[in-house]
DNA sequence: CCCCATTTGTTCGTATGTATG
DNA sequence: TCATACATACGAACAAATGGG
């Protein structure tokens, strides 16, 4: 009983596009078995034998799909249904802005606005939707990110949390991973701005200001913190670009 | 004269990592040398000599920044730097879509979610920023999707150049990318719906709406527009929902 | 048009590292 | 400690595609 139907089963009259099949072949598997992130899939050699090729093709179609989380690898244990988060994006995007983040800013700047986007157009639904348990947690993300300033520690992890947690009464999982990877992205390519020195302080207050915006339900005061949160961010791109015009 | 310059160069103490080594090797080399997409990279065997690893590694580490559009390669011609775009993105969120649409269609339901939310976050750019020449495209893409529509044809691709059209405006590149992705996911998702067919004349009909308020530069009325263009979509998945509760 | 060199695509065999029991 | 199952890595050979003489 075989576990793939190949449309070239055993065999192998023109070639071309061995890994190609091998691709199509693993995701529909995984459709026609309806897995779910975590689920095991056959074994390489079942693979191999399975489609008919060999294990190196196998193998590079598995890393392919790999760098999708379409599909997992753990060493020594065995294959596995990917998490399909969208790590590939962040790789993709980060990878660009450090690229051209030598010479300008252009793709860090891209996606400040995109992020800013994002925000101001949500402004509303957010202070709509905020329960006050979460707002509870704005409010003490915010507090701790004064206290890590005031102590000079910075404090990567709850900013990223607390932007996560501005989406989650939205109830849409990918823009709450479309936050997380941008965000991501961000942190990645903002180093190469230089010795760019973020007052701590300052970025803590700005956070605060968010979290008494959404608290007071207000989506104007919302909006106008969300633009200020990242004045500083385009301050830093455009003093880059003017460092290096001159 | 090393193009690489290898942690562990020849000697091969320790294992467990080769490819993620052969991985940041090349992203390095790329980013060193500063090329641009298109640039040509060394060949496989040229990059096993620098770095000291097997073809069979090589060949893995390059499939993997295949995936993610770094690199690009083309058969019996070389390996070049990829066009670094969001195919990878794509292609993870296209599956995920299939993988759960089967079950539920709340993947699509997100992707039109985020699609409105762009475009009604940006309204406000897209009108203050429409040209005369691209206002005149858009009526014309929207006038060619009403002759399509009256011939019985369906107008896929203009569909996509207007929204493509919608966000040129902004002349924000990853904006207009991310634009494109998410209408090729809808495209590819949508189809799991069920034999639904989408009225020609009244998605024409919509579209001509959205010129219309454009060519108005009124924020309002494209909002608006905006709205009553993804709900027939909106409706679709609903019904779908509904089928699959009964 | 054919031939040939270059380069990637595919395969096999073998040896090694890793996790589990 | 051993054994099993699995992924990882390497090297050599051959096939296929591309481009130029």
């Amino acid at each position: 009983m075989p576990v793939f139907e190949t449309t070239t089963p055993p065999a192998n009259g023109r070639s071309g596009a061995r890994r190609q099949e091998v691709i199509v072949g693993i995701k529909e598997y995984i459709l026609r078995n309806q897995l779910k992130p975590g689920d095991p899939l056959p074994t390489e050699s079942e693979l191999c034998e399975a489609i008919g090729a060999s294990r190196s093709s196998v193998r590079e179609a598995v890393k392919t799909l790999s760098a999708l989380d379409i599909v997992e690898v753990r060493h020594g244990h065995g294959t596995y249904v990917g998490g399909l988060s969208l790590t590939a994006l962040v790789e993709s995007l980060a990878f660009r802005g450090l690229l051209s983040g030598e010479a300008d800013h252009h793709v860090l700047e891209q996606v400040v606005e995109v992020r800013e986007t994002i925000e101001q157009g949500l402004a509303a639904q957010i202070t709509a939707g905020l329960d006050d348990g979460q707002l509870d947690a704005l409010r003490a993300l915010a507090t701790g990110m004064c206290e890590s300033a005031a102590r000079g520690e910075d404090f990567l992890d709850l900013d990223r949390q607390f932007h996560l947690l501005l989406m989650e009464p939205l109830g849409n999982d990918l823009i709450e991973q479309l936050t997380a990877a941008f965000w991501e992205v961000q942190a990645i390519v903002a180093p190469t701005l230089g010795q760019s020195p973020p007052d701590l302080r300052e970025t803590a207050r700005l956070h605060v200001a968010l979290a008494e915006a959404a608290a007071a339900r207000d989506t104007q005061a919302l909006q106008v913190a969300v633009t200020n949160h990242y004045l500083p961010i385009r301050g830093l791109i455009q003093a880059a670009k003017a460092a290096k015009a001159s």
